[in-house]
RNA sequence: GGGGACGUGGUCUAGUGGCCUAGGAUGCCUGCCUGUCACGCAGGAGGUCGCGAGUUCGAAUCUCGUCGUCCCCGCCA
């Protein structure tokens, strides 16, 4: 019998990365293995920029070195897989790059093909001028590029990060299923038919919320994952079939107590991915104030413009139709942009865009010049109101009021969306600014075509706060959307990053809001008996949140498209390029499965 | 489900009724070249203009349909 022992270890296949040669003393002998990123051939010198996943390296093959390495290099062309022994040396004083390694080069003596490679559906560039639909198709090849390296390898210190402070805190990461129960309402469900049990599915989780309140009543009390949500909708920019959540929930916390986790997480988080330091602690801003002064429930706090009113200084517009408005009660609202002055063509096109949202027109004051400008300028009795307003406003008086008329959610609706365009179109917005901050007190529910006439907010497993309790036996849709929750999104540069709440934990209150929704009794027994169950045998307090992983590492690498941070992606329409899923399966599936195609 | 944009050698693109036998760049192949780094120079191969129908003497170009990709609205508790 041969001992273990007298097995030799086999020679080393690779001795260095590129990133560990680069950093090596001058002079390292090595063996190198990578990617022909580039070769150019002088005749006899022959250039290869040796590429890995740590970097590249320029390799010199010279006949008068190695008459055998430079017949072998003759050879190789891009994207070959090569090793390649030799040692580094001092570039020429001339060819020395500011890049990294660009002090040094890699004189080749031993040159070996691992593997050779067709010529490519595209070119391994920086600047990749294929498709996205080719990139996708050959993600393989895509991947090697650097800017897909470097949005793999930052989103691996995301997750990674988030790790290890959430373990640090006490906090236990544990799996729940993939194969899960469908539950009603929400997005449609991704399906998958049992064999076991003919004509019977489970449903692919479109997060694990459930599972995790389940975990506190067990009294797991801090629970993270980094969890696969899948929703069957149609997708977006910033939308996939299926997402990453860091989902976490912990038992017996105080808001601040889990805002306080949750801000670590992206303290480490920033600091890992980036060596940055964000503030602490993160603004809050109620509801209720983000939509009076942003106009949306996701405010981007990287520039001012709030929304003003401005019903008292619009006595000074003498316009009949404008008094005759405000006699019928609606409301005048602005927001000031320092430094717009708006030709007329520029005027038509945003009244266009405020006609769009929903406004009846769109008033404006400039007030850069020495007479105030605009489209009720003629109107004015007294200038200096609107002067005084826009100094108060925006410590400024040169720029632009944009002014609608008209209720006051329609208003806020219309100057939300107005900001931020007109911010993007002015330059207002502070690119290199991570304007953290949470909105918090969210209302239960909010209004909804369909009857009941509302819907919740986050959603039915949130607690109503206790005083507004009484208010779930209504009728009356004003009523009911008038009960406040502890319910809260953490938002980014007007990006919704994470959304939470304390939980209902107690069964008779779930039974309520889950009848409130339209649900039956017997759906309610059907579909959630399990988790009622569950809160019959002691369910401690409890509230968490779930976080966008995805949009997260979006935003660290300032993408605006969620594909570039995933490796394999699906098209808009959910296929992917790549392996063409979704195919059809073959009949012995079908009968196997127990199920019929139309 | 609705709306919009796009589809031309491997890749990116020019071409808006005849001047197109479809131009360029890059990649690929051949040759030359010892300090290149998007190497350079010379030559070469490579296209039924997404697919189908129609209008026209004539269609890459106009019309309709279809397929695919991307974006927006709906949808995403």
């Amino acid at each position: 019998m041969t001992s273990v022992n007298s097995i030799k270890p086999a020679p080393a296949i690779r001795t260095h990365n590129i990133e560990q040669i680069i950093h090596a003393p001058i002079g390292e002998t090595a063996r190198l293995c990578g990617w022909v990123q580039h070769r150019r051939d002088l005749g006899q010198l022959i250039f290869i920029t040796l590429r890995d996943r740590w970097g590249e390296m320029q390799c010199v093959i010279d006949p008068a070195h190695s008459e055998a390495a430079h017949a072998l290099a003759e050879g190789l062309r891009n994207e070959y897989v090569v090793a390649f022994s030799g040692a580094t040396r001092p570039r020429p004083e001339k060819e020395v790059r500011a890049y990294p390694g660009g002090d040094r080069e890699f004189l080749v003596d031993g040159v070996e093909l691992l593997t050779a490679a067709e010529p490519l559906p595209f070119n391994v560039e920086e600047d990749v001028k294929a498709s996205e639909e080719l990139r996708l198709k050959y993600r393989y090849i895509d991947l090697r590029r650097r800017a897909m390296v470097r949005a793999m390898t930052i989103r691996h210190k995301c997750v990674s990060a988030i790790r290890s402070y959430l373990n640090s805190h006490g906090f236990l990461e544990i799996e729940t299923p993939m194969l899960a129960r469908a539950t009603p309402e929400g997005a449609r469900d991704y399906v998958v038919p049992s064999r076991v049990h003919p004509g019977e599915f489970y449903a692919l989780p479109q997060s694990p919320q459930l599972y995790k309140q389940v975990l506190m009543c067990s009294g797991l009390d801090r629970y993270y994952q980094i969890a696969r949500c899948l929703r069957d909708e149609d997708l977006r920019g910033n939308r996939q079939p299926e997402h990453t959540q860091l989902d976490l929930e912990m038992s017996c916390a105080t808001r601040d107590e889990l805002f306080s986790i949750a801000e670590g997480a992206m303290h480490a988080v920033w600091r890992e991915c980036l060596g940055e330091e964000l503030p602490h602690p993160f603004p809050r801003l109620p509801y209720r104030e983000a939509m009076a002064l942003y106009g949306s429930d996701k405010p981007d706090l990287r520039f001012g413009s709030r929304i003003v009113e401005l019903s008292g200084q619009a006595q000074c517009i003498d316009a009949a139709w404008l008094k005759s408005d405000l006699e019928l009660g609606k409301c005048v609202h602005g927001i000031f942009i320092p430094g717009a002055s708006l030709s007329r063509k520029q005027y038509d096109e945003w009244t266009a865009q405020a006609k769009e949202l929903g406004a009846g027109g769109l008033m404006t004051i400039e007030l850069s010049g020495e007479e105030p400008k605009g489209s009720v300028a003629k109107f004015l009795t007294d200038s200096l109101a609107f002067a005084q307003a826009a100094e108060s406003a925006e410590g400024n008086a040169h720029g632009t009021w944009f002014m609608v008329v008209g209720d006051t959610p329609s208003n806020y609706k219309v100057l939300g969306q107005l900001r931020l365009a007109l911010g993007r179109e002015f330059k207002l917005i502070d690119e290199g600014k991570w304007a953290f901050l949470w909105v918090v007190d969210f209302p239960l529910y909010e209004a909804s075509d369909e009857p009941p006439y509302v819907t919740p907010s986050h959603h039915p497993f949130t607690m109503p706060v206790a005083e507004d309790q009484h208010k779930l036996e209504s009728e009356d849709p004003a009523e009911l959307l008038s009960i406040r929750s502890d319910n809260y999104d953490l938002v980014l540069n007007g990006v919704e990053m994470s959304s939470g709440s304390l939980r209902i934990n107690k069964p008779d209150l779930q039974l309520k809001v889950l009848r409130r929704i339209g649900l039956s009794d017997e759906q309610i027994e059907d579909r959630f008996g399990w988790f009622l169950g569950a809160y019959r045998y002691g369910a401690p307090p409890h509230r968490g949140f779930g976080q966008g992983i995805d949009r997260l590492v979006m935003s660290l690498l300032s993408l605006d498209n969620i594909r570039e941070v995933i490796a394999f992606p699906k098209t808009a329409s959910a296929q992917c390029p790549l392996t063409g899923a979704p195919a059809p399966i073959d009949d012995a599936q079908w009968s196997e499965l127990g199920i019929k195609s139309r």
